[in-house]
DNA sequence: CGTACCTTTGAATCCCTTCAAAGGTGGTGG
DNA sequence: CCACCACCTTTGAAGGGATTCAAAGGTACG
């Protein structure tokens, strides 16, 4: 494994156990950790951009990386988010085009690559790691269609509180409940799906309300039974 | 092969040479053959409810199906369609989980049924075949990602217009540059993501405009040029 | 030929966006 | 260490796109 990076974890530690590799072959997690090159990177950092030519997909060892799309006046619609132990970039890689999203580190991160030679050889070798790799996209697949269903009908507010959940669900609570995941206002109202200035008046609702709290971008679910009714999630 | 229809097509033509099934070996042709169940089905019937138990995966052999959630008051979000030559049903019967949309049939159709089983023997024994599977997964998530950016940035006549070009696209026009579709104005409504009310008064200001022609049902795309400007596609 | 459903049009309402401006915060360099 | 600047957050006000409700006209099918 090539280090490019002073903080250099345990050569067991770059792959969780419980990641996609773990469906890997002991010969084919060899060469995996020879030919990965893993590099630390600071919040703010691009990994990839929209339209870009791919040459390799990415693992996160530890950070986020935001996922997002590029619309009308360049704002930004996030699409995922990418955390510990999860992969990246390999629609691309796999249907031959170029990047449709832009990947930026929100949390500083230990990010690995994977050339595109070797991910394709081993989807191409290891059938159950292939599975795999499907059974990902069909999740991201069944994510995105029931997202469109939300933003197609639902109203801000009730969006809002549905993202909070999910936030919670996906990034956890720590022991006072605020969200281990700290976004910029924008990048709530980008993950939304709205304008900046209405997050801003719906937290406050929210806040006023005593659903959540705020400390700066520390968020607090305080009330996420109530959330959930205001949701309207089934 | 049972039929369960008086029309019964020849023997070859259940699957497209060009549909996925075309990666399959002669002797996996051999069995699909047989144990796929094929029926006629008439405009309007339901091949599954959302939220149903999935016994297996279907194929358009002829027509075409709707697939759409049901949202806040029934109001229905078409996801996607699927025409001749296209599988749909797999993502369930591969997560594991029950539908997470409704399809409907919405032009006489011949539906072909494969037993989860089957689909998932042949899935798991030939690497080729998962590997289309894989495709489609991430052509559809692409297609989902890029709708949801629509939804969220752009109006809704500008999502109008690009639906009816995606409609050119997917389903063809005939020599008189009418779609080779036709949906009532509530499914353009479900598949757009807004009122019918919008949709009827969007078309008839894109016909003032010249942009299409409108005879009932059947929409003829005059000036492709003009919408994809209004749909303000890169 | 009547009923059920689809389409159309009008009017009122509202949720949300946009624009503008002020207040707050953090980081950097002199 | 403080001043300055850039960026983020907040609040107000205005405007508009889209929804909703209501009712009439049209169409298809039994």
């Amino acid at each position: 494994m090539k280090h490019q990076n002073d903080i250099i974890p345990d050569y067991k530690d770059y792959f969780e156990a419980s990641s996609i590799f773990s469906y890997l072959t002991q010969d084919e997690m060899d060469i995996l950790h020879y030919e990965t090159i893993c590099q630390g990177q600071k919040s703010g950092t691009v990994i990839y951009h929209e339209r870009s030519k791919m040459s390799g997909i990415y693992y996160v060892n530890k950070g986020v990386v935001k996922m997002f799309k590029t619309g009308i006046n360049n704002k930004e619609k996030i699409i995922r988010f990418a955390k510990k132990g999860e992969i990246f970039g390999f629609r691309s890689v796999l249907s031959n085009e170029v990047a449709d999203t832009t990947a930026c580190v929100i949390e500083d991160a230990m990010i690995c690559f994977i050339n595109a030679k070797l991910f394709t050889e081993l989807i191409k070798k290891n059938n159950n790691f292939l599975m795999e790799v499907l059974k990902i996209s069909l999740k991201e697949l069944g994510d995105a269609n029931k997202f469109v269903l939300d933003i197609a009908q639902k109203t801000v507010r009730e969006r809002l509180a549905e993202i909070l959940l999910l936030l919670k669900d996906s990034f956890g609570l720590d022991e006072q409940k605020f969200l281990n995941v700290c976004l910029s206002r924008e990048e709530l109202a980008n993950l939304v799906g709205t304008a900046t200035e209405s997050i801003i008046r719906l937290l406050s609702e929210f806040k006023y309300d005593g659903y959540i709290e705020v400390y700066g971008r520390k968020i607090k679910i305080a009330k996420p039974e109530a959330l959930k009714k205001l949701a309207k999630i089934k």
